[in-house]
DNA sequence: CATGAATGAGCATTCATTCAT
DNA sequence: CATGAATGAATGCTCATTCAT
């Protein structure tokens, strides 16, 4: 059961490096973003010659590809690994999961604002074609969330006549709020606890007077 | 009840200059971003001299400053017109008034998309400083939004249970998320409105079935 | 009898400086060669910030077509202002022109072999464009010389037979190995008279003993 | 009558490396011109690491040098080979010598175009030694031709008056536009051929009618 | 007061050379 | 001995800002 292991020790530590390049760059981008972080800031956080950056990549914007593409997948694999939509089949498993996904959800925030960050006040200003991509990655969000309400419509927890595509655009809207919340005061971690609470309750039972 | 009007000619031209001024580098921050906007360009733009923009303005960042404060103000005019609570008494009316609001912002967003541009994805990469203050208008916006809501379960047609403080900012990430859907695609004219009705829905109603 | 004088002060200094430059630059680029030449070196020469040089040129590139522009001129004023085939009618008038021509073309040699320099030896190694452009001067000193020897045909002291064409262009390599020894010894200040002489007879009596 | 022979198998692979590479410099120095090529460059089209260059030649430098010491004698071999002056005692003979000459370097150029681009156009723009170098191999092309004109006038059937040290320069002149005519175009394959007839008649019998 | 010429800090990128493996 | 990873000096170019006219 022995993997492929071609890996000369140069090999890991190349790829090491790289890795390391990768995550120095994502630091300085989402710390002072990416019009203020200069290639040589990337080297001296590693303690590198800033030659050598470009040993692994092939200019400024295309690290920064990199980065965004390594934070839309992990992303993106948040919102999917949650999608598990046939595992609830009552409204109230329903609201459990829902609640276990603004948890999961809010501890990704805490643990990860430097993403959250990137993606959603840096990236959009880098041009025209990052910008879509970021626009992409939302609308993937919206896309997957409309896939877990069209399971809730079909399992008959949700309303039939549920938009499905539209709210679950309107959900992912309700989640990057609660991030530029988190964003905004990234000091007070309890804020998220009541914002979930109140959010899954909107979603489910909306706001009128029964 | 002639006003004061020591506003001479040459007075007047002035602030009409630093108006031109103003109102061409929200189009050139807009449209190419701040970091891709020389002051050349705006200067270029009005067909007046470069030096003479520090003449109106201290530096770069001041005339984004401005540029951000006006455009600021107009959206929380926009959020704050809207906010005529004891207007509605019943669940239809203010059902009404929701689609209202919808309406209202949906067009505004298709005739002011420039203005979404700067604050949602422009002026997030600034600064930190800059970053806080879209932090602040968003918040200002869930908290509008909240005493709106609040009027509502004072009204006795809104849950009296109601988050309205975490609801509120809910909600303007509803809206946000719908200007970053124009903003990805906009000329496609026809996205939001379907949005907004699923949008009012969502929040009046929730997705339960019931 | 006034010419048109529109030229402000400042629009003066603004020409001054610009022949500056490439006053400059022709002697930096001629002296250490293009690639050894940095724009600083130019600015530096000049005692002008190196951004200034931008305001004027749009690049390194840019300069040195113009620089090299401006030499080709010259050399080609050079070449066009000595044919002056009609002048002479006789082989006895035509031996003093062509001695006279050599007298003006060494003097020009010794006066500026930095031209000589710029246009022989650097021109020719910065990219295949100026490489051509070079080799287009050459073929125009040719073309210039054999319209200068089909006069001679035509009035009779020379050959009918003579390939105009061809000789033109073996003439000018003639001239063009001259500017070479001298370039090679540049201090030796009589090389090219007994040179001169000597082409003058082969040109027009051959090697062979009559 | 046993050669030295210490050359081991691996000193042969070494010495045919090192000539790999010269080869390989040559033909990316002439083709894209000295200071276009990067030493990895060379070792790419050998499939070699470039650091391996290093044990070859102490630098970028320093292999210019042997690439141009390598042409510059199969010039100097050219130039000499064709110098047997004594082979011929008629002018006749001496006329056709001179259209063999003239074939040989046609031929030559045709067939090594690269070697020609090096010297002429290149070497001249690396530095003043080097450029004196080709000076010198100039120099040297005039004195061999001087003395095969010496030896035409000891036979007596060239001008016993004869400067035969600057006609030797004016004829490498001559021969040198024939090479930068062949640069200018080198798909013309005919150019050269009506040049040498010219050429040959030019520096035997002159242009003045007789 | 308007202008635009001048400035230089700042940065991305290249590449010859060294040296540990 | 071959390799290629690492290095940093060097340089072209941009642009915000200042200031003399």
């Amino acid at each position: 059961m022995t993997e492929d292991k071609p890996l000369s020790r140069a090999e890991r530590n190349r790829l090491q490096l790289r890795a390391d390049i990768l995550q120095a760059a994502f630091i300085e981008f989402s710390d002072r973003g990416y019009h203020q972080t200069a290639i040589a800031d990337i080297a001296q956080r590693l303690g590198i010659g800033h030659g050598t950056f470009y040993r692994y990549f092939d200019n400024k914007r295309d690290i920064l590809e990199h980065v965004i593409n390594d934070t839309a997948m992990q992303l993106i694999a948040l919102l999917a690994a949650e999608n598990a939509p046939n595992a609830v089949q009552t409204l109230a498993e329903y609201r459990e999961q829902c609640q276990r996904i603004a948890q999961r959800f809010s501890e990704f925030a805490y643990a990860n604002p430097k993403m959250l960050r990137l993606v959603l006040l840096e990236a959009t200003s880098i041009d025209a074609d990052m910008t879509q991509r970021v626009f992409a990655l939302i609308n993937t969000g919206g896309q997957l969330t409309a896939e877990y309400l069209a399971n809730g419509v079909k399992h008959g927890f949700l309303r039939s006549d549920l938009d499905t595509t539209n709210t679950g655009h309107a959900i992912v809207g309700i989640i990057m709020a609660g991030m530029f919340r988190l964003l905004a005061d990234p000091d007070n971690t309890s804020v998220l606890t009541s914002y979930g609470e109140a959010c899954v309750r909107l979603i489910t039972e909306g706001m009128a007077k029964t």
